[in-house]
DNA sequence: ACAAAAGTGTTTTGTCTACACCCATGC
DNA sequence: GCATGGGTGTAGACAAAACACTTTTGT
C-alpha cells in the first residue's frame, strides 16, 4: 500500500543536552569511536530502532553514550526536573557521507550531573562550555565550529531555542534541582543569556509572576549572607506548555563582567 | 557502514497551509482518494522521494494535490510573500495503519489564493475555517476532529505556531499581498488570534515598530472612508528570523464580536 | 449630510529599571 | 564590626490601553 516511489530513510536522533555548570552554559559532547567523523566531537545520538519512538531513541542514545539515564518523557513528578523536547529535523540530503540520513534533534535541559563510564559508539562524554557569542572564540576556548556532521548548526539552533524559551516559559527551573533559591535561578538566566541581571528586580519579577514559583517555607544557608528561601516550580503546571505573563525578557545587550 | 540494527522508515511531509479569507483563519484540506482514510479529509502531503529535500517534497506535494505552485524556499524577493517553515516531526509509531511512518510537518503562511484543478492522490482541495477555540464547534462548523491520521494534532500545532509567531515576528505580512494597508494587516492579526484590536493603537504600534513596515507613499481607496496608505514589509529583513521589538502581544481574552 | 474608515493626540495605567535601604548570616 | 548575599521600597523612564478628535473618502 505504500507506493514504490516512496523511499525509506535511516533516521537518527541527536541530543543537544544543555546544563549550567560553573556559571556557564555547557553542552554534552562525545568523541566518536566509529566512522564517519571518527575521533571528532559530536552530539550524542544514533540510529532509531524499528519499534522505537523518537523520544525513546533519544533517551536510549543518551544513556548508551553518556551513561545518563533520562526519565522517559518530561517527568511531571517532583525529582524529575529534566526537560526533553523535540528541536527540529534536519533533511536527508548532504549531511552524512554515507548517504541520505534524516536526523531528528532533541533538546535536553537538565541540572548539572556527573558522567558515568561511557560506552556504545562514543567515548569521553564531557561537558563543554558554549561560548557567549555565536562566533567561535579566538583561542581554543570554543568547541563550536569543529563538530561532526551538521552538529554545529544543530547546537546553535538548540542554544537559541533554550535562550528564547527562558523568556516566556518556566523552563529555567529544568536547570535547577528540585528545590532551589532565587539566586540559583538567576544564575541560570545569567549563564544561558550571557548577561548580568539585577538581583533585586529579578527576585521581584520571579516571585511575582503567577504560575511560576511556589515557596516551600524552608531556608538554605550557603556561605556568608542571609539564608535564602527555597522555592520549587509551581505545581499543576506543565512546564513545557505554561506561559509566563509577563515574560522575563532578556536585556538588549550588556555582557556580564567575567567574575 | 550503517548498522543493520538501524531501521529505515518511510517519510512523509504534511503541509499545514494557512491563509486569511473572509475575515477568518482558514486551512487547506484535501479529500483522500486512496487508502488508508480514503474519503477522509486530510492535510495535503505525501511521501518523500529518494533524492528530495524535505522542503522540496512539501512544495511538490502541495503542487500535486492542490495545483498550487509554491516558491521553493522562502522567497526573499518581492512578489513572494509566502512563508514555508518546518513545524515538527511526528514519531514513527502508531500514526499510520500501514506501519511505522515518519511525518515531517511544514507550515505554510500565504495570502488567499485560488485553487486550480486537483490531481494526484487527492481531490477537492478547499479552504476550511479554523474554529476560534480549539474545541470543535457545536454545529458542523468545525472541520477539526475529523481529519485523517494524526492531522488534527498537527493542525492544532500549526495554528498555535502561527498565533505565537505573529507576536514577535513580521510574519503576519506573509498573509498579505505584496503591498497592503494597515487595516488589512490588522485584519490578519484579528483573524489569526480571534480577537478584536483597537485600530488606532494598532496603527501606531505597527508603523512605529522599527524593522517591520516600509511606506510606499501610495494610497489605496476601497469603499467609503479615507484612503489608506500602502505599506510593504521592510526590506533587508529575513521575515523568518527578524524579531519585532517591542512585540505585538495578543490580548489575554476577548473574542471579536462577529460583524 | 451622513456613514465609514484612516490617522493623530492625550490621558491614565501599569510595568521595567535603577538604586537606596534593611535583614540575616559567616568570619 | 564588616563583608556578603537575600529581600523590600521607591522614583523616574517607558510602553500600553482607552478614547476623544480630525481627515478624507463613498453614497
Amino acid at each position: 500500500m505504500i507506493p514504490d516511489s516512496a523511499a525509506a530513510f535511516p533516521v537518527t536522533v541527536d541530543v543537544v543536552a544543555l546544563t549550567v555548570r560553573d556559571g556557564a552554559l555547557q553542552v554534552l559532547l562525545v568523541d566518536r569511536l566509529l566512522e564517519p567523523f571518527r575521533g571528532t566531537r559530536a552530539l550524542p545520538g544514533g540510529f532509531v530502532l524499528p519499534d522505537e519512538s523518537l523520544e525513546d531513541a533519544a533517551a536510549r542514545e543518551l544513556a548508551e553514550e553518556t551513561g545518563v539515564v533520562a526519565p522517559s518523557g518530561n517527568g511531571p513528578g517532583p525529582g524529575h526536573p529534566w526537560h526533553l523536547e523535540q528541536l527540529r529535523t534536519y533533511g536527508p540530503q548532504g549531511r552524512d557521507p554515507r548517504g541520505p540520513v534524516l536526523s531528528v534533534a532533541y533538546l535536553l535541559l537538565a541540572p548539572a550531573f556527573g558522567l558515568p563510564a561511557p560506552g556504545g559508539d562514543a567515548a569521553e562524554a564531557a561537558w563543554f562550555p558554549v561560548p557567549d557569542a555565536e562566533e567561535p572564540g579566538p583561542a581554543g576556548t570554543a568547541p563550536l565550529g569543529a563538530l561532526a556532521f551538521d552538529h554545529d548548526r544543530i547546537l546553535a539552533d538548540g542554544v537559541e531555542r533554550a535562550r528564547a524559551k527562558l523568556e516566556y516559559s518556566p523552563l529555567a527551573t529544568a536547570f535547577c534541582a528540585d528545590e532551589f533559591t532565587i539566586g540559583e535561578l538567576r544564575a541560570v538566566y545569567e549563564a544561558v543569556w550571557g548577561t548580568h541581571l539585577d538581583a533585586r528586580n529579578f527576585h521581584r519579577k520571579a516571585t511575582g509572576t503567577p504560575g511560576f514559583l511556589e515557596a516551600t517555607g524552608r531556608l538554605r544557608a550557603e556561605g556568608p549572607g542571609r539564608p535564602a528561601e527555597l522555592y520549587r516550580l509551581a505545581p499543576s503546571v506543565d512546564p513545557a506548555a505554561a506561559v509566563l505573563h509577563p515574560p522575563l525578557l532578556r536585556p538588549p545587550a550588556t555582557p556580564a563582567p567575567p567574575t
